[in-house]
DNA sequence: TCCGAGGTCTTGACACTGTCTAGATTTCGT
DNA sequence: ACGAAATCTAGACAGTGTCAAGACCTCGGA
């Protein structure tokens, strides 16, 4: 845990222990992507923004695909956290899948950073046991609301299918919308305005 | 054109010239992505399996950037061929997009190489004119099928947002499938076993 | 036939990266 | 207070992208 109270930055003091050294590394992972791309990440570049020498990252994470792995991890934490909260938050039931698929996409566009390495296999150890839980209860929360849904609304048809669904074509949409190629039928510049007509067909929910 | 009659295999002979180097090395390409991963690619790896030295690519392709544009763009040309032809096979027109999802599916898994590097915005320059032109083009073999089938079947819904839906869907599920995002929760291992479910729910036709 | 221009490829160099090793420094449990 | 463990530094090495200079080949025109 080491839950000092010193600032999550680095401190870039004569001190040897940085404090915070391995989420100020994942701090900067960030940044390398927002700034240069997920291409521009390198294990020496993020030693540099942290203020520590090229050889300390190896030490938390291993190697470069340790230190991806980690940022992935957090990324689906955070990614989890925003889905049970557009869950809760929902006024009915009936709704939950609604404002789940929303904060999906809106997460892909407010976090490009995390979504694009979160979703890509060799961005990550798959083999990590921290990042599979947590991935895996990120995940476990969308298939529950859409489970639930699929219950209300429709027909017989496995819940877990309409879940798997539901999520392909958000998950989609989104994906296809990151790498640009929608851009090339869709006039507009608004995600939200193309989910809304898409998911409006689809859940019969209108969008915020 | 260089149509010259010998194999496009690199030939390893004492010829300076090698013939057919710009084609062998996208096939050395796919060699590495199929070995070692997209990771693995790298101009000195491809000159290696191509048999000449570190400096050829660059005559071709400029820098790496330029050799994944050149692999995409070969990508989306076998896509595209693809497409067209699952669409002129349905017997009606009714089952194109059917037919059409099919192959999308059947693409991603039978080319991961191709299919990992297409749809990665970092993996091409998007301002490329020849990507931009062979994408494109493919895109809008989707988009055709994808409008005309949502005139026969649906309500006055627009065309191009049904069109759009489709094309997320199945690249949603596409993309989820390879990841690994999916084998959390579903237990089989026949994507054509999900997708026959998921797309019996939306298009109402089966798949082979 | 020759010959020069341009396309094709080689070679060498440089900075950068991931990774390994050995060791220095600090923190922590006892 | 002391030893063990955690944390970080420093150096080295192979591999990589990219650039510049030059060698080699091909082809069209004289």
């Amino acid at each position: 845990m080491s839950n000092r109270n010193q600032p999550s930055q680095d401190p870039a003091d004569g001190r040897y222990h940085h404090g915070n050294l391995r989420e100020a590394l994942l701090d900067a992972v960030g940044e390398t992507i927002a700034e240069k791309g997920v291409a521009g990440v390198s294990l020496r570049e993020a030693a540099r923004r942290a203020g520590v020498s090229h050889g300390a990252p190896a030490h938390h994470f291993g190697d470069k695909l340790g230190l991806l792995t980690a940022y992935s991890t957090r990324g689906f934490q955070l990614f989890g956290e925003r889905m049970r909260a557009a869950a809760e938050s929902a006024a009915e039931p009936g709704q939950r899948l609604n404002a789940i698929g929303v904060e999906y996409l809106r997460f892909a566009l407010e976090e490009p950073a995390y979504f694009e390495v979160m979703f890509r296999s060799d961005m990550h150890a798959s083999d990590d046991d921290t990042f599979q839980a947590t991935s895996k209860g990120a995940f476990g929360i969308l298939a529950d609301v859409a489970a639930e849904a699929s219950q209300d609304d429709c027909d017989d048809n496995d819940p877990l299918v309409l879940a798997l669904k539901s999520w392909a074509l958000v998950h989609g949409l989104a994906s296809l919308w990151a790498d640009g190629a929608i851009s090339h039928f869709w006039p507009g510049d608004d995600l939200a305005e193309l989910a809304g007509l898409i998911f409006e067909d689809e859940f019969g929910g209108g969008s915020d």
